[in-house]
RNA sequence: GCGGCUGUGGCGGAAUUGGUAGACGCGCAGGCUUCAGGUGCCUGUGGGCUUCGGCCCGUGGAGGUUCAAGUCCUCUCAGCCGCACCA
């Protein structure tokens, strides 16, 4: 084979070559106008967040989903990728603090350097639809969204207890604190009283809840998303207090313990406190303990492992089951803003409660029969409770007590969540500010839709002081009142970069419509997302967001459909060593390293070879050189059987031998790779099958016919095509003259998947003692009688009896002796 | 504590409804091509024993169901992720 010396596989070449053409032709843009009888694909990506070059994860991400768009393409659809960037956000304000480079200027060249990179990667991207968030022909739209959302009352502005940080000097959304700690920088968070803007995510609890039954996500990023929400089902119930003739409801999820209330305890926080201690000889004491507890953190006071403290507040409550007063408490491990912010304590049925109980020696009360010790938290009957209820299983106690409150109006079912409303200001230069105008006449006034964007105004000091910097641009800040035309202030803090993302994709549907932020037609012809792929870091923030967004916009009218993404895919992280990979590690890798190296085809075939790609993975050189050697043996071999001239891919009409063999394995080839690619994301496997089938067309080199080689390759080529898009179209070029992604996909003959012989097992009780070919349509007899026949089941069941035969068809017989 | 995920050769990982464990790749060993460079092609490669026919062991661990278990059930250990004094 003279002619493999003089054929080396050159991506440098290739790749530019194919991506050249792609680009000359626009080939991977679409049109929005309706096309008949032609199913739509909507593949996306998140969008990358602009910041230096991209990584080995962005490369992954966007391999993954172009091998979905191609896939997509071929066989039949019409598919929408798009491309992005999430422009607004923190790190690049702080970077320009630290080296006085504009945000503006350090975003560009970030974007820039994802230009280069996507398509020197190849993505088929529809260009003619990217846009960046911080773009005042987008941002104009993201303030209609926020004024849409306004308008209905679902945007907000509100006094509240948030999470503040003192280092980027900004609230954060709950969402974004991470125990207790500020996501991005790390500084723990601080509770500050403050008026803020917010979106009413809470209204939406239970449909973003329900609606996760009707979308194919995976399950444990539902369960994140139900578990963030946390709801639970139980019952408000008021408990008085006779000495202040004050009233106070408390949520539990255990109104079936009722009876073993035997204390009260109210968080530090409820404005009550105070008042109720004031003229006990606790006063003093409740004040000290108040005050210590204000200044505790976040991580302190959340620790469960710690002891329980407290301070009697010298009063009592009436229970309203039984009329029983039991004493009121103070005490940390109640908390202000869940529930009402005061708790029944039930010792005997309760962990939290008892540890209380028995630091302060209060009484313990067992209600419900089972388990050993109290504190018991498990099912059973009432006992010593009330005649009516004792006796009765604790689920069925619960419906019935509730029901009882109800009618004497001390109390009714009741749902909570652990789903805060969404914080969306941000006392933050570089993002989308929030189109309102302060009016000391009006108040809040929105700015008219034909007044924006509301442009975000060049300052000079970035510097965060606890105000957004956009107050210090004074000519902008001052304006007239939309509705009076009295003097009036801007709003100066800008929006949550997370809002920006939250709609995004609705953007790309109808990029380049200037009068409206899309046409409902157009919309309708491409929304919602068919297959969305991202990282998990987003299953709460991003994912949630959309959703409520997506959901809000329905009930407005603005959309038809409620679910912005139909099917995620979450990949798993590249680590390096088993660690992710960061900056202050050091253990960093570049994709430019290895598509400079061996190309960009090779770097994207192994993101996704290296394993299953919701998996995280360990990066290896040494695999990766494994990759190339791949594509290598499959280029040279379509380039070698090439020599013998091009030709359409067809296979020869009556294959025997080493052609049948040839041809049985590319058809085998298609059925895995399609299968992979259908039914799930196994990328590694359908990789793997393509290198089976290159390692066939070796095997049967010299003695297979051109016809048959030229099958097998070219269907190789074809099949790789998704996951190396270059060296796919170069190979099936070589073979057949033709452009591979205007082929539709190979459809895998059912006359070559089957065999007319296959093996057959023979087990002696249950373990391999021979193997055999039989016709395939053998009977059972047949197939029984020749497993007996063979020398070594023989062997093993000579002078035994054969008990029971298991025979399945195809595939095994099972002697059983004795 | 609650919820979720993962444990398979020296390594990454295959094994679609229980039916040949280890596909594919890396690594390693040997061979071939006048082969000087991040080469190419071929063969072998779970462990132990072997009279070279085979035999025994083997999917984190212990039980169980079944003719048959990596796969199903019970318990258990280890690691990772999410939530966490949420009443």
């Amino acid at each position: 084979m003279s002619t493999e010396t003089e054929r080396r596989y050159d991506p440098e070449a290739i790749e530019p070559r194919w991506q050249a053409v792609w680009e000359r032709e626009r080939t991977w843009e679409v049109g929005n106008d309706a096309e008949a009888g032609t199913e739509k694909s909507y593949v996306l990506e998140m969008l990358p967040y602009p910041s230096g070059e991209p990584h080995m994860g962005h490369l992954k991400n966007y391999a993954i989903g172009d091998a979905v768009a191609h896939f997509h393409r071929r066989t039949g659809r019409r598919v929408l990728h798009p491309m992005g960037y999430d422009a607004f956000g923190l790190p690049a304000e702080n970077h320009a603090i630290r080296t006085g480079e504009l945000p503006r200027d350090s975003t560009a060249a970030s974007i820039a350097a994802f230009q280069r990179q996507l398509r020197r990667w190849g993505v088929s991207i529809d260009w003619s639809r990217e846009f960046g968030t911080h773009e005042p022909r987008y941002y104009r739209w993201t303030q209609w969204l926020f004024l849409q959302l306004f308008e209905r009352g679902l945007a907000y502005r509100n006094e509240a207890a948030v999470n503040w940080c003192p280092k980027d000097a900004t609230v954060l959304a709950n969402e974004q604190v991470i125990d207790g700690r500020c996501e991005r920088c790390g500084t723990e968070v601080e509770i500050k009283q403050l008026e803020q803007w917010f979106f009413r995510i809470t209204d939406y609890a239970d449909a973003l809840i329900d609606g996760l039954d009707d979308i194919a996500w995976p399950e444990h990023v539902k369960t994140m998303q139900r578990n963030w929400i946390g709801r639970s089902t139980g019952a408000e119930v008021t408990f008085e207090c006779p000495e202040l003739g004050t009233e106070y409801p408390v949520f539990t999820t255990r109104p079936d313990t009722l009876f073993g209330a035997t204390f009260f305890v109210m968080a530090p926080e409820h404005p009550d406190v105070l008042r109720l201690a004031t003229g006990t000889p606790h006063e003093a004491a409740v004040q000290d303990y108040v005050a210590h507890v204000a200044r505790e953190g976040h991580e302190e006071r959340g620790d469960a492992d710690r002891a329980k403290t407290g301070v009697p507040l010298g009063r009592s409550v009436v229970n309203p089951v039984n009329g029983e007063r039991i004493p009121m408490f103070v005490a940390d491990y109640v908390l202000m803003d869940y529930g009402t912010g005061a708790i029944m304590a039930v010792p005997g049925h309760d962990q939290r409660d008892f540890d209380f109980a028995t630091a302060f020696d209060l009484p313990v009360r067992r209600v419900i029969e089972g388990g050993e010790e109290l504190p018991y938290t498990g099912d059973g009957p009432l006992t010593d409770s009330d005649p009516r209820f004792d006796g009765l299983g604790n689920r069925e106690a619960l419906e019935a007590i509730v029901a009882w409150l109800d009618d004497q109006g001390r109390g009714h079912p009741s749902i909570n969540y652990r789903l805060r409303d969404w914080l969306l200001s941000r006392q933050r230069y570089w993002g989308c500010p929030i189109p309102i105008v302060h009016c000391d006449a009006c108040g809040l006034v929105p700015v008219p839709e034909d007044q924006l964007p509301v442009e975000l105004p060049d300052v000079t000091d970035y510097t965060p002081q606890g105000r957004s910097p956009l107050a210090a641009a004074e000519a902008w800040v001052t304006t007239t009142c939309p509705r009076c035309g009295a003097h009036a202030r801007r709003e100066t803090d800008t929006m949550d970069t997370f809002v920006d993302s939250s709609w995004y994709f609705l953007r790309y549907c109808d990029a380049g419509n200037d009068e409206a932020a899309w046409d409902p037609e157009v919309l309708r012809r491409w929304a919602p997302v068919d297959q969305y792929i991202g990282g998990v870091e987003h299953a709460i923030l991003h994912l949630m967001y959309s959703r409520f967004v997506v959901k809000a916009l329905r009930d407005i009218g603005l959309l038809d459909f409620d679910e912005p993404f139909a099917r995620l895919f979450t990949q798993g992280m590249i680590t390096r060593d088993g660690a992710k990979m960061s900056k202050s590690k050091g253990n960093q890798i570049s994709p430019t390293t290895y598509v400079d190296r061996y190309g960009a085809d090779t770097a994207r075939c192994y993101t996704m070879f290296i394993g299953p790609p919701d998996q995280d993975v360990d990066w290896r050189d040494d695999d990766i050189a494994g990759v190339h050697r791949f594509l290598g043996r499959l280029w040279r071999l379509a380039a070698d059987v090439a020599g013998a001239g091009r030709r359409p891919a067809e296979a020869p009409d009556a294959p025997e031998g080493a052609d049948l063999e040839l041809v049985r394995k590319a058809h085998w080839a298609i059925d895995k790779v399609t299968t992979d690619m259908v039914g799930r994301f196994a990328f590694n496997t359908a990789i793997a099958a393509v290198m089976e089938l290159v390692n066939e067309g070796y095997k049967h080199r010299d003695v297979a016919s051109p016809e048959a080689q030229h099958f097998a390759v070219a269907t190789a080529a074809s099949l790789i095509f998704p996951f190396a898009p270059h060296a796919g179209a170069d190979a099936y070029d070589l073979l057949t003259g033709d452009r591979v992604w205007e082929q539709p996909w190979p459809a895998a003959d059912s006359r070559f998947l089957e065999r007319d012989t296959v093996q057959i097992v023979v087990q002696v009780n249950g373990k391999v003692r021979d193997r055999f070919d039989a016709p395939a349509d053998a009977g059972r007899e047949a197939v029984e009688a020749a497993a007996r026949e063979r020398p070594n089941v023989q062997a093993h069941i000579d002078g035994k009896d054969v008990v029971k035969v298991v025979v399945v068809p195809g595939r095994l017989v099972n002697l059983v002796v004795r």
